[in-house]
DNA sequence: CCGTCAAGAACGAACGTTCGTTCTACGATG
DNA sequence: CATCGTAGAACGAACGTTCGTTCTTGACGG
């Protein structure tokens, strides 16, 4: 009967996940205690186990929300009509990615995530199921452009797709831990090597 | 006048050392307590620590061996001659990825690095400078692909080489974590990519 | 060839701290 | 005013590290 509204609860435990994502970004996972997060949410120990009834679970909330975020924005391309060039696909692709690559993106506790999938079975299953999905989108890409004649009938789809998909993750981990190329001109270097002007 | 000698003291090293990377690989860096290490390493606390002054020295041995692993086999195939065709080259850049991406290899420990330098500013500047000699040598590839005519005159070999590279870390991560294309799969699908036949 | 001895190497109990979590009391709400 | 959300002190476990002690090593005098 006293009780609070559902949005109260949905903010609630947003600034729960938003101030652990702060934390975990500034600490890395395992070196944030829950005080921090804590303090960090403004709120009492009480509230955030009302919200999360452990660390792992918070841990979880996190890793969900920075391996899936990219799902949506694939599909999508994968969806367009007319088909995109593979270039450009990857072009949009990779403006995605660079509004996640700063101090405070998503894709920088995607590479925590990473870590911690080598040892929590059930995160490394998510992890594998969403990459998954997001390499049958750029498989789908590529067999459009294979009907469009853009790319030999005679690869696989597959393969191909593995290589246009790791391009992505090879941009950015060169952006964050070297400072690493910018879109254009990483963008630039594929196509060079693509052997198309682009 | 009484001492033990150096092989001793580095076997006994190594011995840590190793201890810890299966400690780490098990567990990541800030699951793994010091008397993890110990355990497995065999040894008493007071052993330990007269090898490593700090669980985070020891961390920091562990990040520079993953790190750093790969440094000489790009350096070698940089200076081949002939110049490698730079499918060849990446060929056998993945041939030795291929060997570190097992249960214990290497580059599992790599992926947390990358986590742990995104905390601790003196282990992000040396992935930072490590990667950076990578990229370079990866440059040194494409110059003399472009010298042989392979790829266009007109193109920047620092972002040739970022593309290039980048297919290093876009393989092996799928490979951790999906399980990924095999590593013929994976070229296939680079060199199809690339409109050649291979 | 052996017994001695100083010093380095290894040991492990113990310390102070900090962790994730629990629990009881309080205040706000409908 | 009944009830649920919030508060924060408190707890036991476990952490990284220290330190006084014990064991082992190898040069050396006999």
């Amino acid at each position: 009967m006293p009780r609070v509204s559902d949005e109260h609860l949905a903010a609630r435990r947003r600034q729960i996940v938003d101030a652990a994502r702060r934390c975990f970004l500034r600490e890395g996972f395992h070196r944030t205690t829950m005080h921090d997060v804590i303090a960090e949410a403004g709120l009492s120990v009480g509230a955030v186990y009302r919200y999360f009834p452990s660390k792992a679970s918070l841990i979880n909330a996190i890793a969900e929300e920075a391996i899936g975020g990219a799902e949506l924005v694939l599909a999508d391309l994968a969806r367009q009509d007319p088909p995109l060039p593979l270039a450009e696909a990857l072009e949009r692709a990779l403006a995605y990615v660079e509004t996640q690559v700063g101090d405070d993106g998503l894709l920088r506790i995607a590479v925590q995530v990473w870590g911690e999938a080598q040892r929590d079975p059930a995160l490394a299953e998510f992890v594998a199921g969403t990459y998954a999905g997001l390499r049958r989108h750029f498989e789908a890409l590529v067999r459009r452009a294979q009907d469009g004649g853009e790319i030999s009938a005679d690869a696989d789809p597959q393969a191909v797709a593995a290589a246009l998909f790791g391009l992505v993750p090879g941009w950015f981990i060169q952006r964050i831990l070297t400072g690493g190329p910018d879109r254009a001109t990483y963008l630039a270097g594929v196509r060079a090597l693509l052997g198309r002007s682009g």
